[in-house]
DNA sequence: TTGACGTATCGGAAAATATCGATATAATGA
DNA sequence: TCATTATATCGATATTTTCCGATACGTCAA
């Protein structure tokens, strides 16, 4: 893992934060389509998570930034929209590290 | 296992109690040994602890708890004094599940 | 008993986090 | 260009966490 444990676990420490974690893995599943991206490939965005989330735009953004920092999602910028997905590989070397190193 | 992941992450948010159950992988490598206790079978005591923490017995008995009520150490007393020790197998258990979770 | 010691808990001050509304920035299209 | 829309960031306040000192509780030995 490439950053600080420590980090990780406050990211992980927020039931809404881990609410969109939750969401991000099936996308398709918790988000009605936007603009014909492929959510699983390309990602969710800002104002989609922030209307499932019943909590001001703001606080959303604030969130999966600091799920970012913590390194368990990527984003991508495609004009004027943020579109944010798990990254499956940090996640699971974070994983790796809770059952070795903990 | 019955515990909330949220209240595990909290409880690892901390560098001091992240700090404790590092030392107490390996106790006899961080604590000189305690009234003839083995301290990998029975633990170590909340004053050994107090010690190598550099923070008030208060505060190391509120972090023992903490870590304790995440499941993730165990206590046993004995006459006066509290061994703590890593359950291990919860450890294991959490991690686990947090792995399939996450 | 009482006293001393180890631990737990209570109450609070200070620091960190959660969360908002307002505003800044960036991209788009007219 | 300007207006609109999506997102990010700033400043403020409410809530939570950190960590302490004081004190209560439990156990042992005299």
């Amino acid at each position: 893992m490439g950053m600080k444990p420590i980090e990780v676990f406050k990211a992980l420490s927020n039931e809404s934060r881990m609410q969109i974690l939750e969401w991000l893995k099936e996308p398709e599943r918790h988000f009605t389509p936007h603009e014909g991206i492929d959510m699983r490939e390309i990602g969710v965005c800002v104002s989609q998570i922030t209307n499932k989330l019943n909590m001001t735009q703001s606080t959303a953004s604030q969130y999966l930034s600091i799920l970012q920092r913590a390194g368990l999602i990527k984003t991508k910028r495609i004009g004027k929209f943020t579109y944010y997905q798990r990254d499956e590989e940090a996640i699971r070397s974070i994983a790796e590290y809770l059952m070795k190193d903990l």
